[in-house]
DNA sequence: TCATCAATTCGACATGCATCGAAATGTCAA
DNA sequence: TTGACATTTCGATGCATGTCGAATTGATGA
C-alpha cells in the first residue's frame, strides 16, 4: 500500500528494538525526547535520576536500535525520536 | 471507538509484557500458539530446542504479561495466544 | 593556550534472568 | 494401586545488563 511505508524488520532488528524498550527507564527517555524536538543529553537528566554516563549508555542503545537518532551539533547531542521504526515494529507485533 | 476495544496499559503492565518481547524465544513462542489453537507445551517444544523446565517458565512469563491464557485440560495445558493484549501493547507503543 | 562544560568511554560491581537436571505434582489408563 | 506421561517447582549456574565514578574526548569562549 502506497503511504504507509514501513518497511519489514528482521527478527534481529525486532529483537534489538523490543530489548530497548524493555528497560523502562529508555522509554520515559523515548517518550520525552517524542514530546518535543531539540532535546539534548542535558535536558534528559533534568528529568531522569541517572548520571551521564548511564543516559549516555541507553542513548547508544537507542541509536542501535534505530529508535533514535543523534546529531551531534557542536557541544550538543540533538536527540530525535524515529517514529518510523517504532512504526515498523508495531507492524511486526501486529504480524504474531 | 466500538469495536477497538484495546484498554489503555499501565505503565507496569506495559513494561511486563515488553520484557516478555524482549527474549526472542517467547516471540518464537507467541508465533507458534498464535498460528494455530489448539496448542499444548508439547506441541511447542517440538519446534523448539529447550528443556521442559525452560518452557515452563517462559510460558509462565507470558501468562504473567497477559499476553497468553493457558488453560488446564486434563493432562495438557492448553495455550492461547491474547490478541487483545498484544493490541494493547501496539497502542501503547502509538502513544509514545 | 587554558579553563570549562557536554558527552563518551572505561572498569567494576550488583542484580536479573535464561537455562538446565532432578525432584515433585498431577492426570490418566490398565 | 501402579505405571507412564505432561507439566511444574526447586536449586544452581553462567551470562547479560543497568548502574556508577573516574578518566577521556571534543568543542567553545576567555
Amino acid at each position: 500500500m502506497a503511504g504507509t511505508k514501513a518497511r519489514a524488520l528482521t527478527k534481529e532488528q525486532a529483537q534489538l528494538i523490543a530489548r530497548a524498550l524493555a528497560d523502562p527507564r529508555r522509554v520515559e527517555i523515548l517518550k520525552q525526547i517524542g514530546s518535543c524536538d531539540c532535546v539534548a543529553c542535558g535536558n534528559v537528566r533534568e528529568c531522569q535520576p541517572i548520571s551521564a554516563a548511564t543516559l549516555s549508555h541507553h542513548l547508544k542503545e537507542l541509536e542501535t536500535a534505530g529508535l533514535i537518532e543523534i546529531t551531534r551539533e557542536g557541544k550538543f547531542a540533538r536527540l530525535a525520536l524515529r517514529r518510523d521504526t517504532l512504526e515498523a515494529y508495531r507492524s511486526y507485533l501486529a504480524d504474531i
